[in-house]
DNA sequence: GCGGTAAAGTTAACGCCGTTAAGATACGAG
DNA sequence: CTCGTATCTTAACGGCGTTAACTTTACCGC
């Protein structure tokens, strides 16, 4: 009587798995502050408490859409560094950022904004994400080779700054604070340029 | 019958200054994100709709909350700047624009965040604000004496780089995504070092 | 002084929201 | 086949922003 294409009346089959994808789409056409759980029930089909049974609570829900969020972040950074257009792994991984901001701006409220770092629902996200960020900026201090840095240039706080100046770029381009979605990559490739120089200046034998 | 100092029934005197008044506390207790017209109402002892003599609707009230909170950050930053400690105009104001973003997170979101700039009822924010903004740019330009500076090295560029760097910085912070009260700080003071280094390598004759 | 008018306040209500309680239904193990 | 459990339902609560309709107050020309 319910074979897999019927209305399956009742049971849903997989309805956990329908949440988050229709959860991601829901999230991008009206962003992170403006969804809400009765629409996405009734986008699948499903009476709003019956995500209960799937979720504690609407920031439970969030951050499994954040895991998801993760691996798309993780993907669209690994694909730019995998064909860097000029071999350079450190623009490649600045403009992958930069353009994932830009085109899931959503997204990436949702993977860097207060809400779900300062969720108790997020715990396993927080973990999942700080690993991310970790074997990111690992890849990339080892494609910099930056065991060349001079000895003042602490590494990590390097990474730190630069971190900062990327998310500052995205944040205030995404928030309509600043910038236009063709002047936020230039802007990126300065900062790029200015690192690179206050890095070199601090060498004192300067290679040609 | 109506001393000024009476319970004064029905008009209020000054409601739409109250109003703002306690709106400013409210955000800084429960945050943007949660303060309520309900709440706000309550506290002063006026019924909701009475707000809407004031406002034409949320996001109107958010808006001259922020007006209020770029006169508190222009004090912030011009108060810095008038005795720095090390006679340092740069690290002054950035030390004091990191300092704001960490004692005032919640007026700090709300000058920066992305409600206000998104919000057609705060037309007079964004033009106070952008105001205020260049007037803070302009007297930092002139303060560093930036004709110094490189040709290679695009001044709107650096501020809009030094800039976003802070940003993100405080909003890591306030975020929740990283760093600590008191590291936030000595990254700050890090990003300066850097960027003079970069100024600093760009110059082909280089000062003692 | 006085009456009309407009501003400033009220209560009641609508349609959202997240969340919970209580009941109905379907599946799976014994 | 039956019973338990997981899943989904409808109904409801309190809170939200906002609007409508009404009442009270203050002010201003006569």
């Amino acid at each position: 009587m319910s074979s897999p294409q019927e209305k399956q009346a009742y049971h849903h089959g997989d309805l956990k798995r329908s949440l988050i994808d229709a959860g991601l789409d829901l999230v991008r056409e009206v962003g992170i502050e403006a969804i809400s759980l009765r629409q996405l029930a009734e986008r699948v089909g499903v009476s709003t408490p019956a995500l209960y049974h799937h979720f504690r609570n609407k920031d439970a829900l969030l951050a499994q859409l954040g895991e998801a969020a993760i691996d798309a972040f993780d993907e669209a950074i690994a694909s730019a560094m995998r064909h860097p257009k000029d071999d350079d792994a450190l623009s490649a991984f600045v403009l992958a950022y930069v353009r994932f901001a830009r085109d899931e701006p959503a997204l990436y409220e949702l993977l860097f904004g207060r809400r779900i770092w300062t969720s108790q629902e997020a715990a396993d996200f927080q973990r999942k994400a700080r690993h991310s960020f970790r074997l990111q900026s690992e890849r990339l201090l080892h494609l910099q080779q930056l065991g060349i840095l001079p000895e003042n240039a602490n590494p990590l706080r390097l990474a730190q700054v630069a971190w900062a100046t990327l998310h500052g770029l995205c944040c205030m381009y995404n928030d309509g604070l600043a910038f236009t979605a063709e002047t936020i990559e230039e802007i990126a490739k300065h900062a790029i340029q200015l690192l690179r120089q206050a890095v070199l200046g601090t060498i004192t034998t300067r290679p040609l």
